[in-house]
DNA sequence: ACAGTGACTACAT
DNA sequence: AATGTAGCCACTG
């Protein structure tokens, strides 16, 4: 058991190539259901980790891109998203319910 | 030890 | 449908 932190970008790593999840997800797979925003707060953290985390496979519950302006990659987070073969439409991931991968149920 | 912060959500207007 | 408000809680200075 280590920091919230570190178990948020552990979950994160294990996202399957292709797949996203959610913020709330996460959370839920923590154990910690109500903390989503903490999951968020990771995530703001994740540039400083090693390894880096796939953040670009977290977005929030309706598979809105809400964090796309906190990238600070050559390549936004929709261009990433895209090169895994999601269809991003107005900041939201076509057949998001789809592509959504639930940790707590996968894992 | 305390207050501020936030890449969220659900509910209310 | 589109905003606004209010809980939420681990981390940081």
């Amino acid at each position: 058991m280590q920091d919230f932190y570190s178990q948020v970008y552990e979950i994160v790593s294990l996202i399957p190539y292709g797949r996203v999840t959610t913020y709330g997800a996460i959370a839920k797979a923590l154990g910690a259901a109500k903390s989503s925003r903490l999951v968020g707060v990771a995530m703001n953290h994740s540039h400083d980790v090693i390894p880096a985390v796939p953040a670009h496979r977290v977005v929030n519950r309706n598979g809105l891109l809400t964090g796309k302006h906190h990238f600070i990659g050559e390549h936004s987070m929709q261009e990433l998203l895209e090169a895994e073969g999601h269809v991003i439409t107005d900041n939201k991931i076509l057949k998001f319910e789809t592509a959504f991968w639930d940790p707590s149920i996968e894992l």
